[in-house]
DNA sequence: TGTACATCAGTGAACGCGCGTTCACTGATGTAC
DNA sequence: TGTACATCAGTGAACGCGCGTTCACTGATGTAC
């Protein structure tokens, strides 16, 4: 829980400099989107890719040096995406004028909903690939990081002795909790029954205080994720 | 919560009929594990897997129908033995006889031990692959089935009003924080830290009272993960 | 113990498919005067 | 407004590499009498 995250890594492409290929390179990301997540990334293959764009392979090699920067491209705009909305949500509320209860509440929602909204593009993408999750990972580290200062901004109604540690778990328990959740194929927990368990859980290990949910805040306040 | 796991899926090959190949289909095991830990699942690939092995790929496609089978096979080598020695640890002790207290730091240290003992094949193969987990996600569905029976064995002890909901929960959550641990290439938390977080976690949710460890029961214990 | 035969095990050159990538070409758009 | 030229965009056949897989063959082990 400290610094800045890891390298920019660029994911540079040739910039279209026309209407016409700014579209063609939009239908291309469309298409690669589509197909990571009907197929995998083993059905992501450039000639598929262009077919269902109805373009060429030529066109796509005008915009890109190769396949690799495809998938950098991607995981660049998928996140930065969610990188915005996710600050977006951040600044949306004065967090300073909320209880321990409050922040908690809010944050294990906006965890929930971040990480749902991107469930699709996970389970194609990141968890399948292994090696393109950088920019997922620095998703994540903004996630983790900027709900452990919003916690850590209630410092003293937080009892366990190292609060820094107890931040940093608890966030990652919340996160945990939550993929398991979205990952699941059946008996899934429906939004906010986890909302609930996840604030009880988290505030409990914080506060030694796990009383159930008192008044929820009302979850649609926070949701800004499609 | 219930039942039991999904289908047996048989994984089956050409079983070798003399030493001399048993030994063979050995190398070959040994190599595609050494390859996928070292080059990950895309380098993997039958000639390299044969000339690590010192084989052939005449040998190869002797036992396996192809390399679809070969994932099929060590996914189910690996997971097998992993539950084969998780259900020692499970049997070498007396649960019944312990509070919840000690149950928990129980379950806590083999749930951790556990997962750091796979680490490696889960980095490589199955955070990679993304279609082979079948047997990881039989061997995690079993961790959180044997641990949550243990749990519920404790209930009166459990404050939470749905103690089914709460175990299951609180098992994903410790499950989460635990993969995310070993995910993590710096700053990462040495084990007992992480068995005592995750024990006053767990603890505090499962009864309101999250009390530091007050006298860790000894963690070698349960150690049976080499 | 020896011989004949069947089965098991191992070898590696060869094949073919699919993939990523290149390239010579045509057409569209922008710019200079 | 028109003409000439440069740049951008798009096309798809072709190439070559690496991969999974096949196959004809040699050698080792087991079995029957």
């Amino acid at each position: 829980m400290e610094g800045t995250i890891a390298a920019p890594k660029p994911a540079q492409i040739r910039a279209p400099k026309q209407l016409r290929s700014r579209r063609t390179l939009e239908r291309i990301v469309a298409a690669s989107l589509e197909l990571l997540e009907t197929e995998g990334l083993t059905g992501l293959t450039v000639h598929k890719v262009v077919a269902k764009a109805g373009s060429s392979v030529g066109s796509f090699y005008a915009r890109f040096d190769g396949k690799e920067d495809l998938l950098d491209y991607l995981g660049e705009r998928v996140w930065t995406e969610a990188l915005e909305r996710w600050e977006v949500a951040l600044e949306t509320r004065d967090w300073s004028t909320l209880s321990l209860d409050e922040v908690v509440e809010g944050s294990v929602g906006l965890l929930i909903d971040a990480q749902r909204s991107r469930s699709d593009y996970l389970k194609a993408l990141d968890w399948a690939s292994g090696r393109q999750n950088d920019a997922y990972e620095r998703f994540r580290g903004e996630l983790l990081l900027g709900l452990g200062r919003l916690l850590l901004g209630q410092r003293k109604s937080i009892t366990h002795p190292d609060p820094e540690l107890a931040v940093r778990i608890g966030l990652r328990a919340i996160l945990g909790t939550v993929d398991a959740e979205i990952r699941a194929t059946e008996d899934r927990l429906d939004r906010d029954s986890l909302a609930a368990e996840a604030r009880t859980l988290l505030l409990g290990y914080l506060t030694g205080n796990a009383s159930p949910a008192a008044q929820p805040i009302g979850v649609d306040f926070f949701d800004v994720w499609g």
